[in-house]
DNA sequence: TCGTCATATCGCGAATTTCCAATATGTGAT
DNA sequence: ATCACATATTGGAAATTCGCGATATGACGA
C-alpha cells in the first residue's frame, strides 16, 4: 500500500494543473509535435513537454522532478536528453489505494 | 464530470495529512467518543472532529468547510451543532472520473 | 433580554509553494 | 580541449497555505 508519507507526495504533485496536466498529457506521447513512435515507449523529453506546457525550463525540469518523487513518472536519460514516462504500474496501484482508503 | 477546478479543489483539500484523515474517520461516525447510533447518518459535529484532529476550533471548521467546498463532506445544521459527513455519491463519482482522467 | 454554547469568520505571522533567471552539470560533436 | 545543447540545481520575490487567537454569528435556555 501507500504510506501516509507516499500519498502525501502525491496529492501535493497533483495540487498544481500544470502538473496534472503534464501527467495527462503523457498518457498519448504522439500527441507531442516532433515525436518519434520509435520514442513512445521510452517517454517525451523535457523541453517538448516544457515547449506544451509554457513554463519556463527551470519549473518545467522541477515539476517532472515532483510527479517522479511522487512514483507517478519514471525517468529515463538517453544521451543529452531526459524522456519522461507514466509509471503506469504504480498508478495502477495507487487508483487501487485511493478506492480502498476514500 | 469534474470540471478543472473541481479537480483543483479536490486536490487541494486532500493535500493536507489532517483534512485528509478527516474524511477517512467520517467513514466510521460510531468511531467518535459519544456519537449516538441515532446521529450516524447525519454525521459528526465539528467539536468531536476537533478534539480527534487535535487542532484549533477555527482551524477545524476552515478545514471542514474545504472539504464540503471540495464536494467530498455534506454539512447539516441541527440547532447549535454543524453536522459533518462524506459524500458518498460525489465521492464515487469522483473515484471514477480518477480512473478515466488518470 | 441576557448569557452560554457551538460554529463561523477575521486578522495575522510563520511556513510553504510558485515560477523565474542565473548558474551548474553532463553529454556529444568538432 | 572546447563548444553547444539539454537538463538539473540554486537563489529569490511574490503568492498561497497553515494554524492560531480573537471576534462575530446564531441558536437555545433561563
Amino acid at each position: 500500500m501507500f504510506s501516509e508519507t507516499e500519498l502525501l507526495a502525491v496529492f501535493r504533485a497533483l495540487s498544481n494543473p500544470a502538473r496534472r496536466q503534464m501527467l495527462v498529457w503523457l498518457k498519448d506521447p504522439m500527441s507531442f509535435p516532433g515525436q518519434e513512435p520509435a520514442d513512445v515507449g521510452i517517454g517525451v523529453c523535457v523541453s517538448d513537454i516544457q515547449q506544451r506546457a509554457g513554463l519556463g525550463q527551470s519549473t518545467t525540469s522541477q515539476y517532472l522532478a515532483i510527479l517522479r518523487q511522487a512514483g507517478l513518472v519514471v525517468a529515463t536519460r538517453r544521451g543529452k536528453w531526459t524522456y519522461y514516462r507514466r509509471d503506469e504500474a504504480n498508478i495502477a496501484r495507487l487508483l487501487e489505494t485511493l478506492g480502498d482508503v476514500f
